[in-house]
This record gives structure tokens, C-alpha cells and sequence, in this order.
DNA sequence: CCTTTATGGTAAAGTTTATTTACTCATGTA
DNA sequence: TACATGAGTAAATAAACTTTACCATAAAGG
């Protein structure tokens, strides 16, 4: 058995639900969506644990080690997706000659339509949840959430 | 090494930034400081899958498939996940005997003390994030949120 | 009544992913 | 020089998930 594409809907009034559930849930859902839409649209190989990397805002030009600091991983669990996303075709590791033994993360051309892509599909995404709630209620909650990250609260 | 217990704050300006990255960080921000303090309350044994089965609405009366479904994984995955929660004391599976072969979750007392536990800390979170943004605010963040929840566009 | 089909659940083996342990290389400094 | 520090990597181990396979109950069809 394999993973759904999508997930039930959890039977519940939604009053008493707390922030966590509300963010958690949209926030999957687009997950899987990016990959599933990935998947169909030439980027086969790319799994979830390579999201990590992929992730917004990216790893053009960033070290090894910044990289899992900010997955919330170790650096060995990220230099094993480095290799793997190397091996894909994805980026490539060289050396930044600027600074002791450290090296950098450089994006193939395909890493970087990989990447377009998913910018591609937020943007479906940013549309549907638009024509849903309304510019001006999507534009809230953009603007919202944008403080949240500002805030110390995501620290 | 070890998991850090909080994430670098990723250097950009948040004017281009997809809905993706404004749900997923403070999202998962959540979702590791209710692991530390649950961790940090005498839950020590609650490791990140386990978060799986707790999450919100929480397994007591469901039956492991609907579990599974929710959770986004295989019946088998969630069934080891089941088994661990058992043997660490947090739930019990007992037969449902109205239908078939079918079984149930039943959380123990430990199980419904680390539930309400997570209900404390997201109260906590909540009591912040209502300080940071106004209380106006977050109620309209939390009824946007609702509204996403309630649409077809997290199925 | 017997066979088939579907549903719900479980277990073991195998694969993938992550951590633990241990090491190299470059740089700074006492 | 000797020592410590920071960044990176690799191999071994452990944890988590999927694949494959199976058991038990109920419903349906002959």
C-alpha cells in the first residue's frame, strides 16, 4: 500500500480547534500536493525527505551545514540528502575556497526547474485559496501569518 | 548530534513569500516545541511519529484503519506506531465486537494525560501568539483558518 | 451449504531515512 | 608546536516506513 494523495476530512466542529490542528492541515495538504504534482510532472524521483532541501527559500549557494541547521536536522542526515539529490541530478557540492574546509551547494539546471516548478504550483495553489476565501481575506491572511514569521514566536 | 530544539530564522524579506513557507514554518515551530515540553513533562518516551496518533482529534474510539487514513500512512506503519503507544502505556487496543474483525483504540490514563498536556501548551501558544498579534487579529487569523479547513481545498 | 469477495487487521521481511560514532581538513590561538 | 574549534564527511547502527503476505469476520451468490 502506498501513500494517499489526500487525507479525510477529520470529523470535527471546527470552533473548538486549536491553532496547531488549523495550521497543521492546509500546511500537509499542500505538502503532498507539491509532491504528488512534482511526481506527475517529470520530477519522479523526488521523495519527501528531499523536500527538506527544496524548500522554500532554497539551497542555491548555501553551505551543508546552514542547510540542516535549518531542516532541524543533522548535518549527516542532510549531506546524505545532498548525495542523493547530487546522484538525482539535482544540485552539485564544490568547494568555496573563500572558507576553511567549507563548501557549497550549487543548483543543476535541473534543480532549478524543480524548484520553478513548485514555485509554479504555490502560485495554482495562492489562486485557489484566493477565489475560496477572497483577495482581500487571502491577502489578510498572507499578511497575518507574515507577522507570525517576523515574530519570535516561530523561533 | 541531536535535533536543535529551534530553527534559524531563513534570511529573506517576507513580501515574496508563498502561503507553503508562511503555514509551514510556524507550523512545524508548533509542532517540535509541543515535543520539547511534552518531552520536558514527564512524557519522555513521546518521539515525533508518535505525534501521528496524538494529533488532534486524538485516537480514543477510533479504530486503527481510520487512524492510518488520517495520519496519511500505510495500516501497517500506523499499527507499529500502535504497538509502541501500547507497550509505552499510552493506549490499549481492545476488539470492537459490533462489526467484524474490527478493533479500537482506547487511550489510558497516561495516554489522556500527555493529550492534555499538548491541549496546555497549544493554550500557552495560543496565549502568545494572541499577545503578538492583537487579539482581533488572531481571532481573524484562527476564522481564516477555519474557513480554509471547512473548504475542499485541504482534501 | 459452500465458495467467493470485501473489509479490517496483523506480522515479518526488506527498504529507506536518520542518528550515533568516528574521522579528516583547515584555521585560529596559546 | 600543540591544542582547540568549526565545517564536512563516512561507516555503522537504529528507527521508521513500505512491501508482501497472511488471518479472521461478514456479506453475497450459486
Amino acid at each position: 500500500m502506498s501513500r494517499p494523495k489526500s487525507l479525510p476530512p477529520a470529523p470535527v466542529a471546527p470552533n473548538d480547534m486549536l491553532i496547531g490542528a488549523l495550521l497543521r492541515v492546509p500546511a500537509q495538504a499542500i505538502h503532498r500536493r507539491i509532491i504528488n504534482e512534482l511526481n506527475a510532472s517529470g520530477f519522479e524521483d523526488l521523495r519527501q525527505p528531499h523536500m527538506a532541501v527544496l524548500q522554500f527559500p532554497g539551497p542555491d549557494g548555501v553551505r551543508p551545514g546552514m542547510l540542516a541547521e535549518r531542516a532541524g536536522m543533522s548535518k549527516q542526515a542532510m549531506n546524505q540528502l545532498l548525495r542523493s539529490l547530487e546522484a538525482l541530478g539535482y544540485l552539485a557540492r564544490s568547494d568555496a575556497p573563500d572558507q576553511g574546509r567549507a563548501r557549497i551547494v550549487d543548483m543543476t539546471k535541473r534543480g532549478r526547474a524543480a524548484y520553478a516548478k513548485m514555485h509554479d504550483i504555490l502560485r495554482d495553489i495562492e489562486r485557489e485559496w484566493r477565489a475560496e476565501l477572497g483577495p482581500k481575506e487571502f491577502a489578510q491572511l498572507k499578511e497575518l501569518l507574515s507577522r507570525v514569521w517576523d515574530s519570535p514566536l516561530t523561533r
